[in-house]
DNA sequence: CGGTCATTTGATAGACATCAACGTAAGTGG
DNA sequence: CCACTTACGTTGATGTCTATCAAATGACCG
């Protein structure tokens, strides 16, 4: 229970734009519709461009329109993680709304367009915005428990199976369809996400595959059997 | 750099009331002092009682006064990862902000007391109350992300190392000797929030106590020497 | 003082990291 | 248009960290 209000983490944008089942213009969408009316400053940022880093001065929020990107953390010595993949709906720059400078990465894993939010203005102004800020907040924490318990409870398989419908939800919640999902990260990054090496990702990949449960195509997978795939998810819970 | 900003996890409480080189009265202690002139529900909980549960009615949001407190997420299939270790100035419930009902367990690990903070009044009546939770929040995030990256990157010996620093760390904040630690959760649970089996926890420390880092009775901890703490998390970095 | 719970230590095993090649795709420049 | 380069992905062999299993000791409590 718990679980289905925390998962997430992963996207894929333009193609497959087919219907959904469930309609549009969900809850993601909401930050959308409220700022409809003001002007807003855009920007475009291409694959491997960051969009801020850790320690610059904050200047703005940003809310993603289109495009994936990850958020990271890097430690004094080099060590990296990264936090989570952001897409459409997303709001970057909100753990650092207490300081005068970034906390994290944001790095463009393909082509995008951000909204500049400015936070004081909005706030001040759209009583609704504070709000809706909070809840997102709050909702950040959540789904970071729900991956701190994810990623130590589970051994490889069910990580990336976890993963892959995370990604396959919130994929459907933006309107595309959730059996085809087009990964925009390395094997490198996604394992890093997973608390994994790039080789035990491609390897879990390999075996899901084998089982037919999936197919995989380099960056493309599809879910081919969703019942199997919560199999793997009950059977060997790994550790503890 | 993000790291100081971010670690945090562990307390210890009443006893060891020397004075601190850095002085009293840090950021902890601001909200405790905006809410001096209110009249605050107070609440006594004993060992092993929890605060509340994940899906009981949210009713209020608790201010940490005294006593050491767990919090943890459970899912559907019965694992549990314990979030983190709160103690005096840390408030309780904001990850569910949002929501009707509470999103995590708090156990209390020792008798303590808690201050009942009706958010709704305090946020339309006392305008800093708001901006203090949205620091609290972000902060919260930042911590998280910390954590995950320490458990992603480093071996058993260094997490080990990082959560007594970071123990030691905030019990300084509070006024306490930082070289003195009175552990108030079991291996298990230590374990648990590590991401490691109580076996290894223990091993570690005695392995730590051996090379005459740390003195160990229990749940009794002396750091003995900070320089040789310090290189075990800079020498063997595990992974990636 | 028996009984439960927490801690410690040892022996063993397993899951995943590491090391090493090789295959594939995409982009560059001649 | 095709070597050449570079980045990414796959697969195999091997090693190691830490989980697991087991047992003994100690602490606390009714």
């Amino acid at each position: 229970m718990l679980l289905d209000a925390l998962q997430r983490s992963e996207p894929s944008n333009e193609p497959y734009l087919e219907a959904s089942t469930t309609g549009r213009a969900h809850e993601t969408h909401s930050l959308e519709r409220l700022l409809q009316a003001w002007p807003l400053q855009r920007r475009r940022v291409c694959a491997k461009q960051y969009v801020f880093r850790a320690g610059q001065a904050r200047h703005a929020l940003y809310l993603v329109h289109a495009g994936f990107f990850k958020t990271a953390v890097v430690s004094e010595d080099g060590r990296e993680k990264i936090t989570g993949f952001r897409m459409r709906g997303d709001l970057l720059g909100l753990d650092a709304l207490d300081m005068p400078t970034y906390a994290c990465d944001v790095m463009a894993l393909d082509t995008g367009e951000l909204w500049e939010l400015p936070y004081a203005r909005l706030r001040d102004e759209l009583p609704q915005f504070q709000e809706r800020v909070t809840a997102l907040l709050a909702s950040e924490i959540r789904r970071d428990w729900s991956w701190m318990l994810t990623l130590g409870t589970l051994g490889a398989d069910q990580r990336v199976v976890t993963f892959l419908f995370d990604l396959a939800s919130r994929l459907e919640q933006l309107g595309f369809s959730p059996n085809r999902l087009q990964l925009r990260m390395t094997r490198a990054e996604l394992g890093n996400f997973l608390s994994l090496t790039l080789e035990t990702v491609t390897r879990v990949l390999s075996r899901l595959q084998a089982r037919g449960l999936i197919g995989v195509a380099g960056r493309e997978i599809c879910i081919k059997d969703r019942n199997g795939l919560q199999t793997v998810l009950r059977d060997n819970t790994a550790y503890h």
